[in-house]
DNA sequence: GGGCCTTTTTTTAATATGTGAAACTAATTA
DNA sequence: TAATTAGTTTCACATATTAAAAAAAGGCCC
């Protein structure tokens, strides 16, 4: 929740549907149904312009309101819109068979990803073993500044987005690993741009390397990013790295299937 | 598309806030990216009024806007806030346990629905061949008046919200066996009301058969149902009911849960 | 259950913002 | 090039916002 106050400010204003909006974030980020103080704490709208939101945003189902708990939480009309969102607008379906391919082959951990509002959001994967962690699931989301997918696609994002990114990133440190400064994060950008190839060093979490590539519409927008991810105790990075021109030749027929398609991301 | 013209009259207006959110539905329901037009075709509003929306909900990654085919689709801030969703309202983390040992006794297709804007929202299912938990299958609607998930959970609706939902029925013939006029539905409710199990007799699909329980609330109020679901090809109707007494056992556990636990929807 | 405190909801009214018919520009088609 | 359609902007007018205050609804203690 400290999270929030550090993102919600930068919301630019889209007038009432924009305010709105936020109130949906401030729930989602508590992660827990809230009673009405509660958001109102966190919201930057004062006290009768929050309640009437909530009560908009209720009777349109993106909010559900527990009369016995006195508890707003996140709405299923939201779960509704995000299944088409995902077979409509995500590289997900597009994706698909060449991760099925990838995994067969790699007998790795592979994640599609896209980016969203300056950060990580997972849009599938393949091979995840039971016993670790679901690290990402559909929609789930992580920093871009320490993930493999997430630096692969800053580094080929152009100069408005690309700022809006690099201004989201809070640099937090989650293991010795991670960059944590916007200069050696540039530094690093510069090194995929040469290579086309990112890496995540532990960055993210300790004892989890990963080699991400990014997939590029024909003018070379990034339209999002596979990764493959495994454990420093089952492969070094050296190891993983043996799987970079399969990678690379994945993103590549993903981004041809995607063209021919229809262009999912703005 | 033609079924939209039946379901946005019905949208109480919940001033700005409301009528953007029609926007998000209608692009949902044409199941493809739009152009602004095609929009403003379905749209109840002028057409400035609709491109401000259109404006606002891209610039918010409700919606995401691609330069070059000039057309709009769903945005990924919906899968983010639908993760988010799923996990802290849905019954989905509390029925986990009890849906994983009801498939395990039945070795049948368990689902888990919640009933949103008139239609059953599939939340989360067991044993299908494919096995991803992920917003591919979570977020799938269906009518309610051919279903059992859906006929059981209005069977047990109060007078506004079953209104509501009847109101919303189509009442569209999808098999022989379908239930095609509210007297009829009305009456297979009574039925189901007096044995607190609906059947669905190839009523949504030809040669699948469903037996279904609702979850109800301490205070008698429907939060989901669960269904087990099976061909007839496997089973007859007679022998899926031999699993009435587990199907009934399993949904009252997972309302002791969701009781005992944050009740999560209106 | 009654009193006391806190939280939620409703009400005002001035002020700020959104709305939409119409006018305009850009892109397509004939 | 003209005609047609698609997309964008404008501005008088309608609606939404919000400060303040107060009413209603819960919660809690004895």
């Amino acid at each position: 929740m400290e999270a929030l106050d550090f993102i919600l400010p930068k919301a630019q204003e889209d007038g009432t549907v924009g305010k709105a909006l936020i109130m949906l974030d401030i729930i989602a980020a508590a992660d827990r149904p809230m009673r009405f103080n509660d958001i109102l704490a966190h919201s930057p709208y004062p006290k009768a312009t929050t309640y009437r939101f909530l009560q908009s945003m209720t009777n349109q189902g993106m909010l559900a309101y527990d009369p016995d708990s006195q508890k707003y939480s996140l709405g299923m009309r939201l779960v509704r819109l995000a299944h088409k969102a995902w077979h409509q607008a995500s590289l997900a379906p597009i994706a698909a068979p060449f991760m099925d391919q990838l995994a067969e082959q790699t007998h790795e951990t592979i994640h599609l990803a896209q980016i969203e509002n300056g950060q990580v959001l997972f849009i599938d994967k393949r091979r995840t073993s039971e016993r670790f962690e679901t690290l990402a699931q559909a929609g789930r989301v992580a920093p871009a500044h320490c993930t493999g997918v997430g630096k692969v696609m800053m580094a080929y994002l152009s100069g408005d987005k690309k700022e809006f990114t690099m201004q989201r990133q809070t640099f937090i440190q989650l293991t010795p690993n991670t960059i944590t400064s916007r200069q050696a994060l540039e530094q690093e950008l510069y090194t995929i741009r040469q290579s086309g190839i990112a890496y995540d060093r532990e960055e993210h979490e300790n004892g989890i390397i990963s080699i991400a590539a990014p997939i590029l519409s024909s003018k070379q927008r990034v339209i999002g990013a596979i990764s493959i991810a495994t454990s420093t105790s089952r492969h070094s990075l050296e190891e993983l790295d043996q799987y970079r021109d399969q990678l690379i030749n994945t993103v590549q027929m993903v981004a041809r299937e995607a063209e021919h398609w229809q262009p999912p991301n703005s």
